[in-house]
DNA sequence: TTCAGGCATAAGCCCTCCTTATGGGCCGTG
DNA sequence: CACGGCCCATAAGGAGGGCTTATGCCTGAA
């Protein structure tokens, strides 16, 4: 398509030979703009050179001991000018701006049990960063989607992206104290059998009572709902709805303050876990590099 | 200086990085925009990807079918869209305005006596062209001032610029048709030594006296003054002062209505000319090239 | 399921643009 | 008046940016 590139051409100047020429026609001298723009004398006169043959017209009058800009010349300069600070601002403003807003693609227990109650103290270290929380299970595309960084739960081996693991994903029942003391304590996994569970479908359960040696047969027989989301379930637990089996790490608060408490000491595991997950060509960006290192401290002191 | 460089290069994008995003953002496709540009959708990725790296996030989101902004690039489409408005405004203006103001240096007495009477053609001819005359004897160096083309009188061997002869600087005695009747008529050469000449030590009296069989002691007897340009002396021709000696070519106006006579047919030649000059490197641009061929035109058609 | 449209990536080459080196013009100074 | 310094122009040479071609992948439509 040689008409459209020649007619492209003819529309815009060069735009490295203008990038001279505003500097050039702001010191009104070679030596210094090539100075400003880290190059050498030569290679300004030569753009200049090369500007003035594209316009047809000399841009600067060559005078002993300095240049001054001729009629054409004048009536670049304040535009091109103004094009540049407005190039520059908007690209200065693209990458702090891109570094103002961190984009969090979390999963929604993770968002609302362990983020909402940690994430103050990232803002107070760093209160020029607003995180903006995008909260869903789908594992995002950092490609599709505009994703900074991710919360995922799994294997950990994803390509393309680097992962820090958080904390293993394993799993241990829970339930209300209320709930407990209503069949006078839950002394041995087989108790629990004595009390509702909440989504007994979910795989956690068969691992655990496998490992905890009761029958798994008693999990098929029960009506089943999934929530889909461990919080939720969480919540029916601390409504004394039932037993739930979750993540013990995600529920540390309400373990403390009693709200549930973790009768066994016995945890599942299926290998998964938490992980922080971003794309590996961002790795060294300012804002994921703070939340990275914020968030695996946190992870590390808690 | 290397500080001086990477300053520069955080200060402002990649140049041609920034153009590619322009397009892109405006198509929402690589290809159509490197179709626009006369480049290869490959070159346009590469170019975004560059561009992605410096700012440090993704600009654009890729979707199956079609690609769009991130909240990043929404940020910076507008204010690139318009520095490049704004850059391609001021160079098309600096070329088209360039092409519309015509500065010509001129020897006055060219100006007054041949240019003032032909320049209507000129601009009938060319009615966006606007001329600006620049009157000076000095011979203008095109480097140094801000002139398109100039009319100069010499040998016609100047270096670097291209030179197209007008017509011969021969010259030969005038007066006032009123003056040569004082004497009783100005019938040969030596009828001249019983009226006032002008500018007596001009070199030029000299040569057509000895062309003329006159003795030159005659002219250094004579009190002189030079008035510097020959208009001037024409006019005091004219004004019936004495003699004067002057280029025939010059002042065909003055013969034709009777101002002036030239006695004899006999002129000196000292092989200078008229040139019209300007310099070899602009000699397609075409408002040099219009005035080249107007006047060289007018000139044949004398 | 296959096809077509669109972007990403790799390899390679060309040409732009920069550097170094040098020269010329003009000014200020001793 | 001559010399040195400042500044720009020019030539030659080299490095690397940026383009092209070729290919692959993904997705949505037929």
């Amino acid at each position: 398509m040689p008409e459209l590139k020649s007619r492209q051409v003819s529309q815009l100047p060069p735009l490295q030979a203008i990038r001279v020429f505003e500097a050039v026609a702001r010191h009104l001298s070679f030596t210094k703009a090539a100075g400003e723009l880290g190059m050498t004398q030569a290679a300004a006169s030569y753009q200049i050179k090369l500007l003035e043959e594209r316009v047809g017209a000399p841009l600067f009058l060559r005078r002993p001991r300095q240049i001054v800009l001729t009629e054409a010349g004048q009536r670049m300069a304040p535009a091109v000018s103004e094009a540049f600070a407005l190039l520059g601002g908007a690209y200065a403003a693209a990458r702090s701006g891109a570094d103002g807003v961190l984009c969090v693609s979390t999963l929604l227990t993770f968002a609302s049990n362990w983020l909402a109650r940690h994430l103050g103290s990232f803002q107070v270290a760093h209160p020029s960063l607003a995180v903006r929380l995008d909260t869903s299970n789908r594992v995002v595309d950092f490609t599709r989607e505009d994703i900074d960084i991710a919360i995922r739960s799994g294997g950990g081996n994803w390509p393309g992206v680097e992962v820090h693991k958080l904390f293993n994903a394993d799993f241990t029942p829970m339930l209300s104290p209320k709930l407990a003391a209503s069949i006078g304590g839950v002394k041995e996994p087989a108790d629990l059998l004595r009390l509702p569970i909440l989504d007994p479908g979910d795989i956690w359960w068969r691992d655990w009572f496998i490992a905890a040696g009761l029958p798994v047969e008693e999990l098929a027989k029960r009506p089943g709902s999934s929530m889909g989301a461990q919080a939720y379930e969480a919540n029916a637990a601390i409504a004394g709805q039932g037993v739930a089996i979750v993540t013990a790490a995600l529920f540390n608060a309400e373990l403390a303050d009693g709200r549930l408490i973790q009768p066994f000491d016995l945890v599942g595991d299926d290998g998964h876990a938490y992980w922080l997950v971003y794309p590996q060509a961002r790795r060294n960006v300012p804002k994921i590099r703070a939340f990275r290192e914020w968030i695996l401290a946190e992870i590390a002191g808690q």
